[in-house]
RNA sequence: CGGGGUGUAGCGCAGUCCGGUAGCGCACCUGGUUUGGGACCAGGGUGUCGCAGGUUCGAAUCCUGUCACCCCGACCA
C-alpha cells in the first residue's frame, strides 16, 4: 500500500485523476459493484454525518421538522407537473415487477412475468410529487400553513457518466419541502434556505461561495426561481453545491393542494424545495486538498487531533500510554476529538503520511527526546508546519490552533476564489480565457440565445446572477452587443 | 445512443502478435530484526485467464458469438 499512496497523482498534472485517487486512497468511498453507484466507507461517512448533524441543527432553528416519505413513487404522480416530468423522465429507474422466480432450467433467477405491476413505480429522483400528493391531505386552511418539512434520504437518477461524490446514480441528500399561504412567504423561505446553506458551507466547511439566482434555463424542473451556492474548485471550475427553489403554485395546482385563506377564499398553496447532497463531499475535497491528500476543516474533521508516540520497547510505550493517554482525555474534555495511536504494527513515518492523507488537522508527536525535554511536536495539516512546544499547556495551544486552522483554510480558499473572479466584457477574450478556469463576471442581455451561444462556443454556462454584485448599469452584453440586464457569473462547471 | 478501450490472484498489471507446466509488484500469513517521515530479511498461501462455442495432440494466446465494465461526447445535485 505504501508505495501506491506515494504515487498519488499531482494536482497540477491531472486534476481529475488526482481527485479520483484521493477519494479512494483517503478511504472515503469507492465505486460499487452496481453500475454508477458508490460505497461510502466509514471515514467518508463519518464526515457526511458531521455535515448532516450541523445542517440538521440549523434547519431546526428555522422551524423545520424531519419526515420520511416512500422511496417508490407511482408513475402517474410524476406526470402531473409537466415541466417536472420533462426534467426527470430521462433519468428515472422504474420498478415494473414485484417478484422473481427460479428459471425453467433451475439454473438462475428470472423476473416472474406474472408479477407485472399494474402501474409502474419510479424510484424517487426527488420527492416533490409524492410529498405534495400527501400535503393535499394535510392542508385545508391557512391555519395549517406553513408546513416546513425536511427528509434525509437517498435518491436515484440514472446518470450516463458518474464520478464519486460529484455525480453518482444513487446519492444521499436532504430535501426540504415547504408549503405556504402567500407568495411572499414562500419566496422568503427559498431565499432564507439558500442563506442557511451558504452560512453553513462557509462557516463549517470553510468553502467560500458565490450565491445567486439561476437563469431560466438552468432552473430546477418546475421552479419559478432557483437560488444556488456556487463553489470554485482548485482547477477553476464551478461546482453547484446546493440549491433552493421557489416553486410558485405549480405543485399546489398539480396536486390540488388548496386551502381557505383569511378572506375565506380558496387558493393553491405556495411551495419551496431545497437540497444539498453528498456532492458537498466533493466540494470539500476539491476546495481544500493538496498533493499530500485531504485537508479537513477542524469543524467537520471526525478526528481533529491524532497523537503518535515514538517509542523503543514496551517500557517506553507504557510510559507514553500513561502520559499521552491522559493528554488525550484532557483534550476530549475540551470537546476535541482525539485519536491516540500507539499501534506498533505501523511505523511512525507510515502513520504520518496516512494521517496527512486523511486530512487530520493537527498531529502531536512525542518521542524519547521530547520525553526528556518535556516537549511535544505539533504539526498542522493546512500548512504542514512543524513546531516543538512545551508539553505544559498544550491543550490550550491545540484548541487555539484548531480555530486558527479553520480560519486559515477558509481564508486561503477565499483568496483563491477572489483572485479567480474576472470582470470580462469582451467575448473574444472570454472565449480564450474561460478554458483556463475561473469565474467570469459578464454583462448578459438576459436572452436564451446568448446563453446558448456561450454554452455552444465554450461549454461554459451562466452559473448565477450573483446577489452581492451591484446590478445598476450592467453594461453591454458581450455576445449580442445589446444592453445587458444583469452581470452574471459564467464558468465551466462540474 | 455515437467514438475508443479493457476483462488474467484481494488490488494494479505482464504474458496474447509467434499455441507448449500461470507470472510480476503491492497486499495478505508466519518468524525475526526494526520504530524521530511511507522498514528490512527469510519463508508461505492465493487463480474456473469474463462467459459460451469452435479449431488443435495441446488454447490465457487463434476463430465465432456473447456479457460486463471503463474512458471521451449529449443530461445532471
Amino acid at each position: 500500500m505504501a508505495k501506491e499512496l506515494k504515487n498519488l497523482t499531482k494536482r497540477s498534472d491531472n486534476y481529475s485523476a488526482w481527485y479520483n485517487e484521493l477519494v479512494v486512497k483517503a478511504d472515503l468511498a469507492e465505486q460499487a459493484d452496481v453500475r454508477g453507484c458508490m460505497v461510502i466507507k466509514p471515514y467518508g461517512y463519518a464526515i457526511w454525518e458531521k455535515i448532516q448533524q450541523e445542517l440538521d441543527r440549523r434547519f431546526k432553528e428555522t422551524g423545520v421538522q424531519n419526515v420520511y416519505f416512500p422511496m417508490l413513487i407511482p408513475k402517474s404522480f410524476l406526470s402531473k407537473e409537466a415541466e417536472h416530468v420533462e426534467g426527470f423522465a430521462k433519468e428515472c429507474a422504474v420498478v415494473t415487477h414485484y417478484r422473481l422466480k427460479t428459471s425453467e432450467d433451475g439454473g438462475s433467477v428470472v423476473v416472474d412475468p406474472a408479477a407485472k405491476l399494474e402501474e409502474e413505480l419510479i424510484i424517487r429522483p426527488t420527492s416533490e410529487t409524492t410529498i405534495w400528493n400527501t400535503y393535499r391531505k394535510w392542508i385545508q386552511s391557512w391555519r395549517d400553513l406553513p408546513v416546513l418539512c425536511n427528509q434525509w434520504c437517498n435518491v436515484m437518477r440514472w446518470e450516463m457518466r458518474t464520478r464519486l461524490f460529484l455525480r453518482t446514480s444513487e446519492f444521499l441528500w436532504q430535501e426540504g419541502h415547504t408549503a405556504h399561504a402567500t407568495r411572499e412567504e414562500a419566496e422568503e423561505r427559498a431565499i432564507q434556505m439558500v442563506h442557511v446553506y451558504a452560512d453553513f458551507v462557509r462557516d463549517f466547511m470553510a468553502i467560500p461561495l458565490v450565491v445567486g439566482v439561476k437563469s431560466a434555463t438552468e432552473r430546477f424542473a418546475g421552479a419559478l426561481d432557483t437560488y444556488t451556492i456556487e463553489a470554485m474548485m482548485q482547477d477553476g471550475k464551478a461546482l453547484q453545491s446546493g440549491t433552493s427553489h421557489f416553486l410558485g403554485q405549480n405543485f399546489g395546482r398539480a396536486f390540488n393542494v388548496q386551502f381557505v385563506d383569511k378572506e375565506n377564499k380558496l387558493d393553491y398553496a405556495w411551495a419551496t424545495s431545497w437540497g444539498v447532497s453528498t456532492r458537498l463531499m466533493g466540494a470539500l475535497i476539491m476546495t481544500h486538498s493538496d498533493d499530500n491528500g485531504l485537508v479537513l476543516p477542524p469543524k467537520l474533521a471526525p478526528i481533529q487531533v491524532v497523537i503518535v508516540p515514538i517509542y523503543k520497547g514496551e517500557e517506553e510505550r507504557a510510559a507514553f500510554d500513561a502520559k499521552l493517554g491522559a493528554l488525550a482525555d484532557r483534550l476530549r474534555s475540551k470537546g476535541i476529538s482525539v485519536k491516540y495511536d500507539n499501534a506498533d504494527n505501523k511505523r511512525p513515518g507510515f502513520k504520518f503520511a496516512d494521517y496527512e492523507l486523511k486530512g487530520i488537522p493537527v498531529r502531536l508527536v512525542m518521542g524519547g527526546r521530547d520525553l526528556e525535554n518535556n516537549t511535544i511536536e505539533v504539526m498542522r495539516r493546512d500548512t504542514l508546519e512543524k513546531e516543538t512546544v512545551s508539553f505544559e499547556g498544550i491543550e490550550d495551544y491545540v484548541a487555539h490552533l484548531l480555530e486558527e486552522i479553520q480560519e486559515n483554510i477558509y481564508t486561503k480558499a477565499k483568496n483563491f476564489l477572489d483572485s479567480h473572479i474576472y470582470e470580462c466584457n469582451d467575448y473574444e477574450e472570454f472565449k480564450e480565457r474561460v478554458q483556463q478556469g475561473g469565474f467570469f463576471l459578464c454583462p448578459w442581455d438576459g436572452t436564451e440565445e446568448t446563453e446558448a451561444k456561450i454554452k455552444e462556443d465554450t461549454q461554459a454556462t451562466i452559473r448565477c446572477v450573483p446577489f452581492d454584485v451591484d446590478q445598476t448599469n450592467p453594461g453591454t452584453d458581450m455576445v449580442s452587443g445589446k444592453p445587458a440586464k444583469y452581470r452574471v457569473i459564467v464558468a465551466r462547471s462540474y
